[in-house]
DNA sequence: GCAACTATATCCGTATCGGATATAGTATTA
DNA sequence: TAATACTATATCCGATACGGATATAGTTGC
């Protein structure tokens, strides 16, 4: 049988912060300046995240193992030492996955009730 | 010119848990317990809202005037004295709608990274 | 009459947020 | 090359929010 059992979906819902980052983290490993960036281009710019609440949700996911501080480097000449690069765990992307799809599904509560259009 | 100019948006995001409660006055008023029935149903009982969350969220969106005590009873025989009607603020209507709309971005950039497929 | 449900409210330990502060390496440009 | 802005991570800590437990009591159904 399988190891854990974790059901996704007793994690939901998860605090903005935290599905930010998840977001951000969904299509490749990245470091944390660079989710915070992520982050802010996601919304255009309406979300700012600051440093405190950034890297205390790192701390926090990796302690969840949502997510996983990686090895892998890219080109030493691209690279910044002080870098720390982090990817989604195979749980993380089953919990990011359920959280997109509570917000799908919320946003098309709020559209039969006619508070928000057709998505584009 | 305009009384208080508040920015609906820079409120943003809501807690889950008053996004929740603001939706389930979207579409009139209602007392807190029909409030906590309403999210049981708009997330298919996933999300079971207990009345400490519910009557301190309850207090916090009061404070923050995003809704109002209703006095405004049902007929009599309908009605039971215990509850306490509550409806949605001008404010509170404009903070729900621009939530509801992050909702339908983030599923879309959800979408873009293909964690979950067309809205139904 | 009794159980289950309806209805509101508070307490309080825990978790989270987020601005401020610190530190220091990297890139730009004057 | 010196100054400045940007990149990058980290922690501290007061304020806010969460949420299970507990309390109280009226209403409904059997």
């Amino acid at each position: 049988m399988p190891k854990k059992e974790i059901n996704p979906e007793e994690m939901l819902p998860l605090t903005p912060a935290a599905f930010h980052v998840l977001m951000a983290l969904a299509d490749g490993e990245r470091h944390g300046y660079a989710i915070m960036q992520e982050i802010a281009e996601h919304t255009d710019g309406r979300m700012q995240m600051g440093p405190g609440t950034l890297y205390g949700t790192i701390k926090r996911l990796l302690e969840a193992r949502l997510i996983e501080e990686s090895d892998e480097r890219p080109d030493p000449h691209l690279d910044d030492e002080r870098r720390r690069y982090y990817r989604l765990s195979g749980v993380g992307q089953k919990v990011v996955r359920a959280e997109a799809q509570r917000y799908a599904d919320m946003a098309a509560v709020a559209r039969g009730k006619r508070l928000i259009g057709r998505p584009a």
